[in-house]
DNA sequence: GCACATCATATGCGGGCGCCTATCGTTTCG
DNA sequence: CGAAACGATAGGCGCCCGCATATGATGTGC
């Protein structure tokens, strides 16, 4: 029988808070939503061709994403351009200075982010970050 | 420096949305809330004196966590007496048929969430468990 | 060619949550 | 005693989200 333990989302759950906790203030100093960030990190990673495919990638509804999409094209950090080969979409690209914006970002939210790791010793917090990748990569597959 | 590798709160919100998707199905069969199971899981593991600081423990707003309390107090799960000492207080504690569900809900959910963990391998997936637990022990303190 | 599917977009609805305030009974402290 | 603090409760406000639906432009298969 297994040891008596908590769940795991009853585990995660307050982590993942602390950590959005963590990066909002870190999001508000560049002048980035969560999902705008999001998008820019999805969009930096892996090419998206349509839409809804990035909504679907980022776990938001597409009718939610426009308006994020609005302004990260108005800030200049995202590119929409019609598709030549089908006209109905529009194809999304990160812009140089979005990379520069999301790579920014994500050095200050890593920057601090380890924190809510200080319970663990530094091998591992490595152990735990190596897990964790290994499942993300799975999931993409 | 680092190697690059996405935010936490990148892995991990994922992980905890398909969690929340696992439990929902279970805690309806039950009929308990999200918010109830998570009550009646602090009061096992803990007990608690006022409704604030359960409300805090679980990180919820003190003025919605009443209907929880009513609809638990309403099905028997729970026990809400005040307090001789300080009749400002209600005393908050489970009942024997609330510590029933609540080891009948966690069953059924440890049953099936390992399945987000099937990436690791069983040793991997002892090692990220145990890690969470220490996590999460660190915070109590 | 025409019906149907697809994509981006817009909008409205309902629910839940965080936050803030008010009230009432009670306790504590000066 | 009187003022301030505290706990439980209740209600309202604004926000965001998921969901459903509509529409207009376009593409695809029969």
């Amino acid at each position: 029988m297994a040891t008596e333990r908590p769940d795991l989302a009853a585990m995660l759950y307050p982590l993942v808070r602390e950590l959005i906790a963590l990066e909002l203030p870190i999001l508000a100093a560049h002048e980035v939503s969560m999902w705008g960030y999001s998008v820019l990190s999805t969009l930096d990673d892996t090419p998206v061709r349509t839409q809804a495919a990035l909504a679907q990638a980022i776990g938001a509804d597409k009718s939610r994403i426009i308006g994020t999409l609005d302004e990260l094209q108005q800030a200049g950090l995202i590119d929409r351009t019609p598709d030549p080969d089908d006209r109905r979409v529009r194809l999304l690209s990160i812009t140089a200075q979005g990379r520069r914006v999301r790579r920014a970002v994500r050095k200050d939210i890593q920057a601090r982010e380890e924190s809510v790791l200080t319970a663990l010793s530094p091998a591992d917090r490595k152990t735990f970050i190596r897990l964790l990748v290994e499942i993300r990569n799975a999931k993409d597959s």
